[in-house]
DNA sequence: GTATAAGGTAATTTATGCAATCTTATCTAA
DNA sequence: TTAGATAAGATTGCATAAATTACCTTATAC
């Protein structure tokens, strides 16, 4: 009895754990198109694959929904979202949105110690360099544009991009990494940087503006895009 | 046999508009203080009191957890979301950045037929100033707003935007209305349709940056903002 | 007298069974 | 042969019950 109560215990503090690992799996699943667009996901089928009942894994569903990296069809089902190069814009549009006035808002903002920590990522963007390692780079990136959004001081816009973010490595892995946009895109992160040391935000806003546009561009094939129209965020700057 | 059907499929119907129903009572309820912020919300008392079981209204609780209508920490409770001037400041902030791209991506891509329901919001806010009515103002502005981000071609951010108009009527139902307002928001918004009318990307972007700069200094007072630090959008425009 | 631990209570979280709904396939009639 | 209706299959949606967790109270030991 007793061991069988400790034996509760243990699985009851880990499950908080289990519950979110499950639910990253599940993102990543998407996110790595695993599980491809348009496929169905039923409930019964991950309750039974993860071992645990449909409840939490409605749950799941629906914050993924949320995320929109699945369609839920009421009395119908779930199914992995699609992306299309319409949406990727929207992505990516939304994202030079957020970001670009984060970049402004961080470059008045941004404390000594969190510039510290941003010139130790410029330091491994060095060592990237050097070593010509994306993997690196990568992880610096990652670690560099949240920074911003940390120093930007606004947790909503952070959470938002978050969300966001999710979708944008889906599109990463669908147009597969190229090669050659490592040094360019590191000497973008270098300016952006600089912008931010000098405490000055139309600089680091045009910056991180002019980053993120070559990055859609980069993602987003030209012939997909509807050229006649202005996107959601101005292409270029005239500070 | 055939009467049964009938009558499934009239609860049937009516049973997603229940649910919503509730929802958006829920809802309303937290906007217009009718439940306080920092209040206790139980899924039991609220199950009772509409009639259903716990499990939707834990579904209700998380979409509105995810506008931050209401706070849920795991395994305790669900409290109604706090609104420091610092959250308004963000959700504010997040607003501006949001629709000034909005109002720039618009200029280009809206439709003469857009423009035809832009002008007869214009003449709409021609009568409220005529009959000092702020309802008809109020209602003008709010399809003012949406038409821009519907015109704007992004339909993540103007579902992003919904979320954030939760809160932001709720901001407004703490701060109260301010009279006398009324009369410059419409020269405001004037501006902003004759920007659209032009198809002026960088005008209408400054107007509606304006127009919601000031909003927002209505709605929080200086004496809350933090004078020192620059905001998460640009105060000012040097186009 | 205070502090700590154990037990009880009230809430969420999970699990499971049942009902409602949608889709699809088959059968019949025109 | 095709169109429409009906029935069967599958899946979600809802409700209730069991389990777990957190908090609060109380009692005991130092």
């Amino acid at each position: 009895m007793k061991s069988k109560e400790k034996k509760q215990a243990a699985t009851g503090s880990e499950r908080l754990r289990i519950k979110d690992k499950i639910f990253q799996s599940l993102r990543a699943d998407i996110i790595s198109q695993h599980l491809k667009p348009g496929q169905t996901v039923r409930e019964d089928e991950l309750a039974q694959k993860y071992g645990i009942s449909r409840t939490p894994i409605r749950e799941m569903l629906r914050r993924l929904e949320q995320e929109d990296l699945v369609k839920i069809v009421p009395n119908v089902g779930v199914y992995v979202s699609e992306l299309t190069p319409r949406d990727i814009e929207e992505v990516l549009d939304l994202r030079i949105c957020l970001e670009s006035a984060a970049a402004r808002s961080a470059a008045s903002k941004i404390t000594e110690e969190q510039m510290e920590q941003l010139r130790e990522i410029g330091r491994q963007l060095d060592v990237a360099i050097e070593k010509q390692d994306s993997i690196i780079s990568f992880e610096a990136d990652t670690r560099l544009h949240d920074l911003i959004m940390v120093a930007a001081g606004n947790a909503r816009a952070r959470r938002l991009l978050n969300n966001l973010l999710g979708q944008i490595h889906r599109i990463r892995f669908i147009s597969g990494h190229k090669p050659g946009r490592m040094n360019t895109t590191i000497a973008e992160h270098k300016e952006i940087i600089a912008a931010l040391s000098d405490h000055d935000p139309d600089r680091a806003e045009q910056a991180m503006h002019i980053h993120l546009v070559k990055t859609k561009e980069l993602l987003l094939p030209q012939s997909d895009l509807d050229a006649k129209f202005e996107s959601f965020v101005r292409s270029s700057f005239s500070l």
